[in-house]
DNA sequence: TTCCGGATGTGATAACATAACAAAATGCAA
DNA sequence: TTGCATTTTGTTATGTTATCACATCCGGAA
């Protein structure tokens, strides 16, 4: 999915819940969104510092935080990085491949994988699922 | 699993694989299982420099990747810590429950979820799955 | 003994993330 | 419109996690 799409089902999703997609977390998601690769905070913080000089860790931190909890942007965990979503607001149970060899992500979602094996009465309430490797081009 | 099994079964798969546990990474080790929790890498550093006055990051990094590569501790990733793993040298498909409210964590071994959503050709190195929640203990 | 490679020691710094408080912008009701 | 509460952003500082680069040590092979 390109970015001008993510940013416009974006709009529509924060319309639509109710909360507010400010220009600078708007200018953040479009960052994210067009990165098309799972971006660090700090290689965002240094691109809106470009335009805006006060941006601080706190600014680029604080709008991730907005993006990930209003379903827009999944972070990473093995990389420390960030990834926009393609379909907004589909809840937390996304499934992403990641290419070692291009950094290209590719997220599933609806899966709910693992939980045949889960331990009995244990409740899930978020789940971290990322598997690494090689992408069809890159084989 | 607790320590003293743990201990001895990375002996023992040590042994047969040829890699050295020396008496710093059997140190490491032996913190981390001790833990029965995820486990900081710098809490492990001062429990070390008590005895070590020498140990500094490195000390404890270092250690933490020959026994992750060995397949004696995971790194969880959602928490930047460290567990122990119950049975040595089993591979790198790990599935951790891990209880928010008690911090306990249950490991389940052989599941190999998410692939049945994969895309196509691609190919699965190394999975990162956890799952957070309530144990049956912290309902 | 000498050399070599793996392991550890050491100091510095990079990379990632949050706390705490101030100021500004926004929305709303009187 | 004015005042007030709430949310968002600015700002300074610091906390936390991780790695680099180079030195030293130590055990085994030649
Ligand atoms: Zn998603
Ligand atoms: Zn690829
Ligand atoms: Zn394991
Ligand atoms: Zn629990």
């Amino acid at each position: 999915m390109n970015a001008p799409d993510i940013l416009e089902d974006a709009e529509r999703h924060c319309s639509k819940t109710g909360v507010r997609l400010t220009p600078l977390r708007r200018r953040v998601l479009e960052l994210v969104a067009r990165a098309n690769a799972p971006v660090k905070a700090y290689d965002l913080l240094s691109q809106i510092d470009r335009a805006n000089a006060s941006a601080k860790p706190p600014t680029v931190y604080r709008a991730l935080d907005f993006l990930i909890d209003a379903g827009l942007v999944h972070r990473v965990e093995a990389l420390n990085a960030f990834v926009a979503c393609p379909q907004a607001g589909h809840g937390h149970a996304a499934v992403l491949y990641i290419c070692e060899a291009c950094t290209k992500v590719t997220e599933v979602q609806g899966a709910r994988p693992g939980q045949e094996h889960k331990p009995r009465s244990f409740t899930v309430k978020r789940s971290v699922i990322e598997h690494y490797g090689r992408c069809a081009n890159c084989q």
